[in-house]
DNA sequence: AGAATTAAGTTAACAAGTTAATTACTAATA
DNA sequence: TATTAGTAATTAACTTGTTAACTTAATTCT
């Protein structure tokens, strides 16, 4: 409805009528606008938004465990991979390091997590879960699980898969 | 390939051996810590990853033009839809109504956007772009196209459709 | 060995995500 | 009409993402 257009100064229309009082800007007409790439075929949006729906079904779990979804993510790539450095777990659980910083100091409080300094870098401290730590992961997994399988009887086994297959490509096609 | 089953810490491992100094715990051996599901099959992992690698290659646009990130969705949104309320803008960019508040008033204080009350309802105000931020969105947009056109090139046009039509099929078939 | 360089983590500053509470207005109902 | 319920947007408090600067320890080089 709106027409935020006025004149274009770039390209070859009609140039400024007489009675304009403004002179030659560089503007942009509404359809030149809207002829830009949809939302909708934005590959960043696209995942986002699935990203988002996916993990609706699981915060209720990890709230109801207090966990936010970085500290659940940490607590789960040593669970997995057992003793490890910090720069590992931040690769491992795509958390920044200042983000895996703070994290680890909120897990460590509450008792979750243990940390030990390595003999061979004094730099270095070895991250791993406690007991309780264990026991928290075990319990936040299975409510995990049951949503898993709500997602593979909504979308289809194979069709998750596939999915899991394309993004694998994806991220190893780009650059970088 | 992987077998994905929960290990379950509650149900019939061994007993506590008589050796042992500590009573029954709710402790998890490294095994069934291991069994849980891979960090590589969960699906917010992969949509994650998959995004920050795409991602990677917007930002150093962005940060040319002094974006963020989602203060660009939401000027691209307003370059797409025109006009809107608050709430149609955060629904459209994904961004939830505290954080577009704070977005919006940054936005507003660099001269991209502008804010009217609207007749009907005193509560609402309507969103547009400025000329300038107008301007903007277009310079953005070409930069922008540039990489989409890497990632075709990298990824291949077919399965980069047949990617969005996955991701759209999955949110469409999660309940809620 | 001593100086310069590199690496691992932390800290700082600011933008954004999340949940909950608030404000200001509109709509619905008795 | 007055009361109540609902809606749009903002604010508040806390956690995380991002970039850059900084600290400390290890490595390299002369």
């Amino acid at each position: 409805m709106t027409s935020f257009a006025i004149a274009r100064a770039t390209s070859g229309g009609k140039t400024v009528s007489p009675s304009s009082p403004n002179p030659v800007k560089d503007t942009v007409s509404a359809e030149e606008l809207k002829r830009l790439r949809a939302f909708s075929r934005s590959l960043p949006m696209a995942l986002l938004k699935a990203r988002e729906d996916v993990m609706a079904g699981f915060r209720p779990n990890l709230r109801a465990h207090e966990l936010t979804e970085q500290q659940w993510r940490a607590l789960k790539a040593l669970a997995q991979t057992g003793e490890m450095r910090a720069g590992q777990l931040a690769r491992a659980s795509l958390i920044s390091m200042p983000s895996l910083t703070r994290i680890l100091r909120a897990l460590e409080e509450r008792g979750l997590i243990l940390r030990r300094p390595e003999q061979r870098d004094q730099r270095a401290a070895l991250l791993s879960l406690t007991e309780a730590g264990q026991a928290l992961v075990v319990a936040v997994s299975q409510g995990a699980e049951e949503r898993y399988d709500q997602i593979i009887a909504a979308f289809g086994r194979d069709r998750l898969e596939h999915l899991h297959h394309l993004l694998e490509a994806l991220s190893e096609s780009l650059p970088r």
